[in-house]
DNA sequence: ATTAAAATATGATAATTGTCATACATTTGA
DNA sequence: TCAAATGTATGACAATTATCATATTTTAAT
């Protein structure tokens, strides 16, 4: 059993209030997984009984809309936290989180973060901070969503990609995305999503290199995403 | 200066957490405010240092989008709270809040609000509770808004403005919303929510009486909503 | 009471986006 | 290694939605 208090991630979530025993409690507590490519970690509707936190790997949550489309509401990386709202309101998942690289993950069960909720007070501001900036986020992702063109999701999306998660060496986004999961993120049709892309890659903003996706001329397509 | 203790509203609100005490405390500290239809509790990017409680009336939280249009995200009603995220993320108002129909609110100060935080824990829970199910709805208003048509978003909310807000005596919905607000609501041009409404209209699952809205085949609507 | 301003309504048209068909490329697995 | 399956790409077309113009009605202000 690896110990939390050497988990670097740790620093960069609610977890870094925590001290050195409540590290050790939770060390303890803890399970590790990995979880390959594609693979869920939890799913809509269940129920899961304490949070992840990601310590190597990025996942995607996602919503299944009537339509039968996959919406991605969030990408979520290492140092974050996955399930703090479902704890907290005390119902089942809302939304699915579906591995998009290999991953590991920590599952710490909801009485132990419970325990550090009502003893630690720093803790609890941090995850209640953490759930403010969703919150804010998804008041602005619904509000791009209503009033921003494909073309300008499109473009703040890869924006987004690029500045989150960087590139590889020769310039490529990092994060490797289906095209149906790309229009996912933007809340299109995989066909609408492709074709953006074939226009952004015949203007030169962009440059497809098989799925690759290279970033050309980011203050462009900055300048699209409004 | 009139008595938190006897003020119903408090009861559906995080506020319900409150003791005698801490209701005293806050009688003497909150402002009571008059707030006219049309205007402003406060706007966005304003730094608001409390919360509002709102004794009566409704008000639309919305943004301004880069387009110019304002996209309504919340509608408010008494007994919520309002500004909560801002002050615990410690940041600007994200959103403005305007009155919809005449209100009466109380402001009461950031510092006091947090004392409660501090030392009763219910009441904590009790805020964290309410963002988290806004931060749910939020999600799912997303996924509405990329993935419905616009006529099944105009249906949806007539519904949700029927359940929520309730009719007059001669069926028409309660809340009175301008077209304009109506289609701020939905995410779509003020034109295209009119056609919808004279469409439904036609098709007699509604009735308009002048700028009231009455919903006739409830059933149906919901059909249309999915 | 009368006029100006604003809100609602509708038509015409253009722009955006989705759907279906199909081709091509890449990956996977037997 | 090759066939099947999956993912990417593009064309053709239809459906949805936005925009602009313009009536008509309602509301507000003098």
């Amino acid at each position: 059993m690896s110990k939390c208090e050497q988990c670097i991630v740790r620093q960069f979530s609610s977890l870094k209030a925590l001290g050195k025993d409540e590290l050790l409690k939770m060390a303890e507590c803890k399970t590790s997984y990995t979880i390959k490519k594609g693979e869920p970690i939890f799913e809509e509707g269940e129920i899961t009984n304490g949070i992840f936190c990601i310590k190597d790997g990025v996942c995607k949550l996602s919503k299944l809309s009537s339509n039968g489309k996959d919406q991605i509401v969030k990408l979520v990386k290492p140092g974050e936290l996955l399930g703090q709202r479902s704890m907290i309101s005390e119902e089942p998942a809302n939304l699915s989180a579906v591995a998009l690289e290999d991953m590991e993950v920590c599952f710490i069960p909801k009485s132990e973060i419970l325990q550090f909720f009502n003893q630690n007070n720093q803790f609890s501001m941090n995850i209640m901070k953490s759930i403010c900036g969703d919150l804010k986020e998804a008041d602005e992702h619904m509000v791009d969503m209503a009033q921003k063109s494909v073309k300008e999701r499109l473009a703040s999306t890869l924006i987004y990609l690029e500045d989150t998660f960087g590139t590889n060496t020769d310039g490529s986004l990092r994060l490797q995305l289906s095209r149906e999961e790309l229009a996912g993120m933007i809340g299109t049709a995989t066909e609408s999503c492709i074709r953006m892309l074939s226009e952004l890659n015949k203007s030169g903003l962009i440059e497809l290199i098989g799925k690759q996706i290279k970033i050309i001329d980011k203050s462009k397509l900055r300048r699209l995403a409004e």
